[in-house]
DNA sequence: CTGAAAGCGCTTACAG
DNA sequence: CTGAAAGCGCTTACAG
């Protein structure tokens, strides 16, 4: 900016209008500048805008990995921010990534919050976070009360179980996620109220549980399926895990989906190709990416008149995981 | 800082040096701020620091779409950078992402490389890019000198096309991709020469051109396909455009691989789902990401001893669109 | 061992 | 209409 101040033979503080396109500045200075602009290639630092003023037009986003389904959010975020001039930073640390460590969203979300950006959008936090700009959460933890956005998973869940009651099945075993997201605890909830409704007892001896990484549904999958008193259907909180379960059951010899129904929950792109193909609940990353970046824009507005917790519908993929149970 | 430096009644000067680590400070002071840190919950602002300081262990990333191979590009970044105390920042314009105008990579590297980052990736840019750090692009233009990281496009096309020989192909048409794109010359340069090898003629008749977005090679297929001297073969310099090639045989009632055998290039994961599954080459966005940051780190370090432009090796996959040519 | 001061590249009241 | 100056939050010679 200096070297076009002074190729123009201006002050930096008349480039700084012009770059800026504030009024008070005459057009023969303005077209001066513009030219010198051009001739040097200059371009302002963000960096350097973003830490005087208090509004930058970019919005953060921190993730601890990039699946895939991190790919479709990204998408419905920057399908959200086509054409409000608002940018998006991505922020990703590289030694949280491989295994992230808690807290890993507060450090990375305080790289971007000094002055960068004007709100960040995190995915999938594992606890709580604060900060000064406005943040909305992808699938918050449980019980928290931070702006969000996330799949109705409960609906989903009664969904899920309602379709393997539909086919006839009685004994239904469940395997949970990590506990504390909210999204795990609401599809274990939604197993429970489908089941219920039904006038069926929950028998805490079907419910297993892992933390959303696929292997490990493994344990419980065998705790469930060895005995010989074991369910006729299985309901997974995740594809991941559920692609674990049809493994499991093909080593020990039972055939899905005669012997066993499975239904997993996300539909993630290896559902369709699994053999045989996962009956799933569909949840749109895409959306969730979309209305996250939707909320964030409001609550930078100042416009707090709608909920602060939104949710995303899902719906329900039969494919060939899923049959009436064998008599 | 400020707040920190009152609350353990020293200077900001100090405060700094403690956080950076610095030596010079005695073990009480530095217990004291510390404690304030603590309690304050202070992080340093990226921004700040950056502007102040040369170096700031942050790479830079644009691209101007979040694919699914994207995903796999970040990951492979992601996994050089782990370790190493760098952390990556993506810049993505909502105004360009749509729709990509010329000049996204060098406006979007505009917004990084003012003092945020210490060089940076670009992913598919569509024309050569300057800038004050060290920037390496992943697939370059054509004839760009810039350092870069492409898969072995050459070799990988002479596979697929030696693939087809080998079945008993002798009339193989293909379908290029956007010209000015080094990825798109390299596989068109290997048609013409496995077939000059095989003392073939290369017909202009059968080449088509799209321009890798799948929908552009629709026509160039139908103008293969129609005539009654149709070619036994098709070798397509992408799986999205591979893919469309399948749908218009379908659309002439032409069965693949019986009456047309079909190449891709890429793996994309719709290749192994199509009907018949794709026969294709396979290249590793995972590893174009892993070289590339690799690359970069030693452009940064100032270590230019190896070559710039590298390359990743490509794999032939077989699947089921492929077959000898029906007599 | 510690602090006052300059300065990174900008923006924005405040004078003129 | 334009410029000099203060200041955003830091770091780093330079004194002491």
């Amino acid at each position: 900016m200096h070297d076009v101040a002074r190729s123009a033979g201006v002050s930096i503080a008349t480039v700084s209008r012009v770059v800026n396109g504030h009024y008070g500045v005459s057009a023969d200075t303005m077209s001066q500048v513009r030219a010198a602009i051009e001739e040097l290639g200059y371009e302002s630092s963000l960096v350097a805008t973003s830490l005087r003023r208090n509004r930058t037009n970019v919005f953060g986003l921190v993730t601890h990995s990039f699946e895939s389904y991190t790919a479709e959010v990204l998408k419905g975020v920057m399908e959200a921010l086509n054409g409000t001039g608002l940018d998006l930073i991505i922020y990703a640390n590289s030694d949280t990534f491989a295994s992230p460590s808690p807290g890993w969203e507060q450090r990375n979300l305080a790289r971007l919050s000094g002055t960068l950006t004007d709100g960040c959008i995190v995915v999938t936090p594992w606890s709580e976070v604060k900060s000064r700009t406005p943040v909305v959460a992808i699938d918050p933890v449980r019980d928290s009360t931070m702006p969000s956005v996330t799949a109705d998973n409960l609906t989903g869940a009664v969904t899920a179980v309602n379709h393997l009651l539909g086919l006839g099945h009685r004994r239904i075993g469940f395997i949970g996620g990590r506990s504390s997201l909210a999204a795990a605890w609401a599809r274990e909830e939604g197993y429970r109220a489908a089941l219920t409704d039904a006038d069926l007892p929950v028998d805490p001896a079907l419910i297993g549980r892992g933390d959303f990484h696929p292997e490990t549904a493994i344990a419980p999958a065998r705790a469930l399926l060895e005995p010989a008193d074991r369910p006729t259907a299985i309901f997974t909180a995740s594809d991941g895990m559920a692609l674990k379960v049809l493994e499991v059951a093909r080593e020990l010899g039972l055939d899905v989906p005669g012997d066993l129904s499975v239904v997993g929950f996300d539909n993630i792109p290896e559902s369709g190709l699994a053999q045989p193909a996962l009956t799933t609940i569909d949840q749109s990353m895409h959306q969730l990416g979309y209305e996250a970046a939707r909320l964030l824009q409001e609550l930078v507005a100042g416009s707090t008149d709608q909920p602060l917790q939104r949710f995303v519908p899902t719906e329900l993929v039969v494919r060939e995981s899923t049959a009436p149970p064998s008599t």
